[in-house]
DNA sequence: CATGAATGAGCTTTCATTCAT
DNA sequence: CATGAATGAAAGCTCATTCAT
């Protein structure tokens, strides 16, 4: 039984992971130095080292809780949305995209970056591809599910898969890099669309 | 008749950028410091800063540069497609996503690049924006011919172009930073696919 | 009860002025490189920048620290005047121009870097024109208490005060630049000289 | 008797020290790089190392250059005062001041930027101490004339005249860095009051 | 004579990381 | 636990100078 201070050791993870969520939306990585983490997270510098080895492990913290806050929140809708895998699908795609208001503007900046960034650091590869494959295998088994029902085979899941992640990813980049190409509101729709046209006959 | 040393500053130019095309697909853009350019572009440091007046400017350069390569390849492959607009944008696809060969992946590697850093440095994003721009203005004047002769109204071309585009950048970006997540020669068959099913009833 | 380490920045900022105070008497403003300033503080490079934005900051610190000790000589000397302000003027002369033994001669060699640098760097220059402009002012008024008691007006003081701030100037620069060209011993009282006939009948 | 084409060596390098005044009056020395010289002198940047061995040559040009025409200036003004050695020294002081219009601001300006480099290198501050040289010379003359004339006995002379040059000095000085310290059209009157006070009973 | 490309040493500045307090 | 001073290895950039043309 531990005595003295309690640990407040994972709060501060979070705080720190949260810094580093607010700065990267204002200032992009590049502007997301330990001081001005520290600073977001309320901390000296030292602070953010006492609790992350790296500024990289920051980074690769922030991307696996951008990927718990996706699937928390397909969850969720998957809760709402009965057992229709179409329907399902539909949910899918509106919980990336974010539909009823619940975006986070920073995360979608923070994830691009985080894309950005696993291009030349190895670990932040790791960590983007987890989440990325995370999300493949669910939408993978949903296609299946699609397709199997639709017409009797799951042959196609995979491309269909990778080819609605990439609508949805690349819908993020635009939206982050150049918001002014997409039609306010149609992202959802039509990826939906897309999708249904890949796992219907 | 011009005296003294004739002057070779486009050749130069090409240079350097075809060495940060280099760097960068090798290194990322962060590996791309001044002396890795010079270096692959065969001048010493200064020699980079005698032609261009920051680095950020030999990347919006590149920027530019393949945007061209991309509207080069795509005129290439529109000159064989014919008349039907169908097919046009089938060619259009296709020169994105660079089926028969001709794709150069340091280019992906650098596109993905100039879409991240784009959202660090307003002067990138102007230039990322404009090529964007241009194959958006293409793609929705391919989109509203389809959509005229399939269903006698060009409504819905502007969010049907974005959703294609989205779908080929984020076709790159997963290709770069998470290859096993598409299987070989989907991509373009079933960005194809699902172009098709915005465009016709 | 404070945690963690304490602050030492005034000390340190203290230190490092007082580098760059050396170097500039020993190599000019030119070879006061971060480096050299920072040897001199008995620091690393990076000190230097983590206690003043940039290298400029620090010669403005030293400015105003001239300014300073200046104003601290003058009053020093004020103290034993006496109510005479001719007596008062001589004090003041004799502060600037450090009659006994008190001068630094690291000082006149730094004002006389600041005053150039001030004609390159705006910021330089505020710094150096409100040093001279406090010089001034007290200047004037010990000149208008003269002019006032002596003839019974004040008229003139502006530009006495300014042709004997310019004579003090000017002996800085001569001295530090051509040292041969004042016989020792004579800039003030030739000074004291000069400011009476204009301040008297 | 040389064939071919005639030198204009001469030219080149008056053209290149004007250059130089120019961008110094503009810029400041930090400033006045070669391309920026040789911008300003119709030139490019290798012609200015043709006909100089380094910058610091142009700048030691300059200050000689600057000599010469205050001597001229002074020649003429001579002609005009009489022998009257105060009436001289008011000439002296005008020349200086450049009381009747005939003043050149940029003139001005190179003045003190060499004075301050003169402090860094000795090459510059021997040619500074020429120009220093030669007006003390003159300048001593005229009050040992003056003193003789006035009291009997050049006793003194020195000192007069480096207190009078150091007033001059000091008035560029202060002209440039912080104009509004002096007002207009006082400092001539003023430091030739001075000066009398220092060579007549 | 003149050009302008090219060099390379030098600079200031940034910043992740360490560590004494 | 936490602070913040300090480090030192980069980085981008400038520029006097050289030299092929």
């Amino acid at each position: 039984m531990p005595r003295g201070r309690p640990k407040n050791t994972e709060a501060r993870r979070e705080q720190i992971v949260e810094g580093l969520l607010d700065v990267i939306a204002e200032h992009g990585y590049d502007g997301a130095s330990i001081v001005a983490i520290a600073r977001a997270a309320g901390l000296a510098p030292g602070g953010v080292h006492y609790h992350f080895k790296t500024k990289q492990d920051v980074l690769i913290a922030l991307a696996s809780r951008l990927g718990d806050t996706l699937r928390r929140r397909w969850e969720l809708r998957m809760s709402d949305a009965g057992p229709d895998p179409l329907v399902r699908l539909d949910a899918f795609i509106d919980a990336h995209l974010a539909l009823q208001g619940s975006a986070d503007p920073r995360a979608v900046a923070a994830w691009v970056v985080i894309a950005a960034e696993s291009l030349r650091r190895p670990e932040v590869r790791s960590a983007y591809a987890a989440v990325v494959d995370e999300r493949l295998t669910t939408l993978r088994s949903l296609c299946g599910e699609c397709l199997r029902e639709q017409l009797g085979s799951a042959h196609g899941a995979a491309a269909a898969a990778a080819a609605i992640l990439a609508a949805i990813e690349g819908a993020y980049a635009l939206a982050t890099a150049a918001p002014q190409s997409i039609p306010p509101g149609t992202a959802a729709p039509t990826i939906r669309k897309m999708a249904r046209s890949l796992l219907t006959a």
